[in-house]
RNA sequence: GCGAGAGUGGCGGAACUGGCAGACGCGCUGGACUUAGGAUCCAGUGGGGCAACCUGUAGGGGUUCAAAUCCCCUCUCUCGCACCA
């Protein structure tokens, strides 16, 4: 009987009875867990392929783990809140619910339709009440404990967006999700004090955290959070004001150039800086507004000085707009001939420098000629009693001098600040806090909790948040005194929501959403898989609440994610027509595009996205090929840490594969379900059928075992998945070469090799290795089936070739039985004709051998 | 500027601790079957040479019996950070 593959079909109908079965649920139990999560997505629409490539990637995994005896854990939710529902609703009218669910509605069918295996049961949207009541709840604890507060200051103000962005979320300067331009702001904001934690957080990036080491994180993602959470050692020294009793701290890391400060600068928001100008803050507001701008250098003589504790010289201070008030002491000295920014401001304002390190080998640094700073460290000259230091151990001594004359201490500095979570915005969750005339600041009383957000409100697009004009919301009376107070109307940055989804998914739906044994017998989670893009914002964030959920008693882990994959990029090349800009595909033919016929230029390999036209579209993609071919290609184009290019003729050439198994096994039915099929010897599953008695392994059984065995490991060691279906893919030509009909003899082979086959595919392409599984007489789930085992014995080569090289260069390559001593080969090498023959005339001076594979002659 | 990573056929990519460079796939070439092929199957495919052989992993140098792999220099590309004192 033939029959032809049709990936729809054989899709749609396991998909219908896999979906009443429910066989991916989890529960805790006695088996060792594995807990293998995707960074769930933002339900903007409809999945992109970077999303197929994150989730394929996952489910292999989870569908392998379990096929080893794991106990998985593979949930999907929503990241449902943020802004791109609010503005749909500014330009559609749709209400963001609306069209938030719609979204979600339509993702989940497209990925079930790529055959995902998650346990639905789990599933999380995070602008449900009853999920982000506990964002709330979080918030409240964290404000009981002094994490949450709130303060003024400079904030980073995308004006598209009409709202706050976190230090994380500015990108070049502009907004991370609009490109607009980010300008500085002074608002009240919420803040998480995630500078509790900078410690411990860079000390588990060095794994310096005995057991929650991060040894399965990427190094790239490791170093860049080191280098956000930037810890730096340095001296504090307090800078007497000249005729008064004020002092000014300030933070340096080079306190060995401390001989050589010419003069002081202030953060425009410094409060010595604003008692300065007390009488002339018009000045002051105008250094301000170029404050954190990084064009040019603005600074203003405050026309007061101070004394430099080391040396008694008096150093006159200045307000600069690069300083910045949120690091170390908003204060800094300046040394212009040791620091390029110093060098610059004194160049600016014509202020003296004065040389006090010497590069150790070159004579000296002539003072007048200096074309820019020497920053690095070398020998001290002019610094009183540490002339003739190297710069580290004056660093010392002088520290230990500032120290013991009380004009300071030794400190750690963090770049890392405080996490600003205040929105202006709608679509987010409650901040739950009550402002009271009376009372002041009022949390929410828990029993109150969530404060819903409430759906009915105006979307103008204008004026700020919705909830400011929502009167039913904002008036309230206060928890404490019952008398009229108001709401907080910021909502919470959403990457509050996905700090800690991974903790819900630990409990099913209907169970409490923090359960102490849910969460330790599923955290942390072992694998974790998703864009690089989120390597400090998310990232961070969960390690930062991971451990406020530990600090509240609910689980002793710390580090919530064990490993770590970050996928590439999926790219595609992009296509220019000089006159309509980019092209989709479909808009060229001949090289030509089809509106204007001009020739197109192909662009370069770029990352997939609407603007650039270089985009796939899943449905499309599996509506053509099926998703099992979608999946494959995905994880067979590259390894998964790596960008992919897509490549439509790449896709089909996955296709072609599939659709040989399927071709092959229902055209050898028979033979593979006949009773010439079975398997002889005893072969359980891990042990290898040898053959009839007394004869070899059969090749193409060796062939099987050898595949199980490449399999197995490229996917343990790294996920290398790429390489794994390569050597599916050489077992199905090993399986195919050796069909031509008749041949019964060899039936329980082949039989053995498909067997096997299905078996290493359906993590894969879980629809067709069922459906073939199902064709050749298995009545059971192939997902529950065991992983395949191998025989070492069986893969085994009997002969090899052994390669016989002289002088390093091969000049023969001979059959030899496997497991020859290396005196053993070397001699078979030396009796080889062909090489007798190059040696002629030549002197051995030496002979190596590699393992019994490889003869080297070294002669003259 | 600082930091990290990467450069291998026409293309995507293989090559575990130094040991046959180019697995697997795409593309290409030839053939078979066909009314036809943008379907399928078979064979070939780094470059040069009829051949033995030579040559080849960004470029240059080095270590080694042996280097894509280790070391030094140069170039190119990608990513991250960028007044953090």
């Amino acid at each position: 009987m033939k029959r032809r593959y049709q990936p729809g079909e054989v899709e749609l109908k396991w998909q219908a009875l896999w979906s009443g079965k429910d066989i991916y649920r989890s529960a805790p139990d006695a088996r060792p867990k594995f807990y293998c999560l995707e960074m769930f997505p933002y339900p903007s629409g409809k999945i992109h392929m970077g999303h197929v490539r994150n989730y394929a990637i996952g489910d292999v995994i989870a569908r392998y783990k379990r096929m080893r005896g794991f106990n998985v854990l593979h949930p999907m939710g929503w990241d449902a809140f943020g802004l791109p529902a609010e503005n749909a609703a500014i330009k559609e009218g749709v209400h963001p619910a609306r069209w938030t669910h719609d979204n979600i509605a339509y993702m989940k069918k497209q990925l079930i339709r790529l055959g995902l295996s998650y346990d639905w049961g789990r599933e999380v949207a995070t602008c449900d009440p009853a999920y982000y009541r506990w964002n709330q709840w979080f918030f409240l604890k964290m404000f009981e404990k002094g994490l949450a507060y709130r303060k003024a200051s400079f904030v980073n103000w995308c004006p598209s967006c009409a709202t706050v962005l976190a230090n994380e979320q500015v990108i070049d300067g502009s907004c991370w999700r609009c490109e607009s331009v980010v300008v500085q702001k002074e608002l009240e904001q919420w803040f998480l004090r995630i500078t509790a934690y900078e410690e411990e957080l860079l000390a588990a990036l060095d794994g310096q955290m005995d057991g929650q080491k991060l040894s399965g994180w990427p190094e790239k993602v490791l170093l860049m959070q080191k280098n956000w959470i930037g810890r730096s050692e340095g001296l504090e020294i307090a800078f007497p004001v000249e005729g008064s009793h004020d002092e000014i701290p300030v933070f340096t890391t080079r306190a060995d150039t401390l001989f050589g400060a010419k003069f002081i600068c202030l953060a425009p928001k410094h409060p010595v800086a604003e008692k300065f100008f007390a009488a002339d803050r018009g000045a002051l507001e105008k250094i301000s507004e170029h404050y954190g701008k990084m064009e040019e250098k603005q600074g203003l003589f405050t026309g007061h000085y101070v004394i430099n504790p080391v040396n008694g010289e008096r150093l006159p201070v200045y307000v600069a707009n690069f300083v910045l008030m949120e690091y170390g002491t908003g204060a800094i000295m300046s040394v212009p001939a040791h620091d390029q920014r110093d060098f610059e401001f004194a160049q600016l304002y014509g202020l003296p420098l004065k040389v006090v390190i010497r590069p150790e080998a070159a004579s000296g640094l002539p003072t007048d000629s200096l074309l820019r700073a020497f920053e690095d460290d070398g020998v001290l000259v002019d610094s009183g009693p540490f002339s003739g230091l190297a710069s580290e151990e004056a660093r010392r001594r002088i520290a230990e001098y500032i120290e013991a004359k009380g004009s300071g201490r030794r400190v750690i500095n963090y770049r890392l600040r405080d996490w600003g979570v205040s929105r202006q915005r709608y679509w987010g969750t409650p901040i739950p806090i009550i402002y009271c005339e009376r009372c002041g600041i009022v949390p929410v009383p828990e029993k109150d909790l969530p404060v819903v957000l409430p759906e009915d409100v105006k979307f103008t697009g204008k004026g700020g948040s919705p909830l400011v004009l929502a009167e039913d919301f904002i008036n309230v009376d206060c928890p404490g005194c019952g008398g009229r107070a108001r709401r907080e109307t910021d909502t919470m940055d959403t990457f509050v929501d996905s700090s800690w989804y991974y903790v819900r998914y630990c409990s099913g739906g209907d169970e409490p959403a923090l359960d102490k044994a849910n969460i330790s017998y599923y955290m942390p989670a072992d694998q974790y898989v998703g864009g690089v893009e989120h390597a400090v914002l998310h990232l961070l964030y969960s390690r930062f609440f991971m451990r406020v959920i530990r600090d509240l008693g609910f689980t002793s882990i710390s580090e919530p994610f064990q490993r770590l994959l970050t996928q590439g990029m999926v790219c595609m090349e992009t296509i220019r027509c000089p006159e309509h800009g980019w092209l989709y595909p479909s808009e060229v033919e001949n090289e030509r595009c089809t509106r204007c016929g001009r020739t197109v230029e192909r662009g370069r390999t770029e990352k997939m996205s609407k603007s650039k036209r270089n985009t796939v579209d899943p449905d499309q993609l599996i509506k053509t090929y099926g998703a099992d071919t979608a999946r494959l290609f995905s994880l067979f184009a590259a390894p998964p840490e790596r960008d992919l290019e897509w490549s439509e003729k790449g896709v089909e050439g996955v296709y072609r594969f599939l659709q040989r198994i399927f071709t092959f096994v229902y055209d050898n039915l028979e033979m593979l379900t006949g009773p010439g099929a079975a398997v002889p010897a005893a072969p359980v599953i891990a042990a290898a059928p040898q053959g009839p008695p007394g004869e070899k392994t059969p090749p193409l059984i060796r062939k099987t075992h050898q595949t199980i065995m490449r399999v197995t490991r490229d996917i343990e060691r790294e996920y290398h998945f790429n390489t794994a279906i390569a050597a599916m893919m050489e077992l199905v030509n090993a399986i195919t070469a050796l069909a031509p009909e008749g041949r019964e003899g060899d039936a329980w082979q082949l039989r053995f090799a498909v067997e096997k086959m299905l078996l290493l595919l359906a993590p894969f392409c879980p629809h067709l290795a069922q459906e073939l599984w199902e064709a050749i007489g298995m009545a059971s789930d192939i997902q529950l089936e065991s992983w395949p085992g191998y025989a070492e014995d069986a893969a085994r080569e009997e002969q090899i070739e052994l390669v016989v090289q002289v002088n390093g260069k091969v000049r023969a390559k001979i059959m030899v039985p496997q497991g020859l001593t290396d005196e053993d080969i070397k001699a078979r090498a030396l009796s080889e004709p062909r090489i007798k023959e190059t040696l002629t005339g030549k002197d051995i001076k030496n002979v190596f051998a590699v393992k019994g594979k490889l003869v080297n002659i070294v002669a003259r």
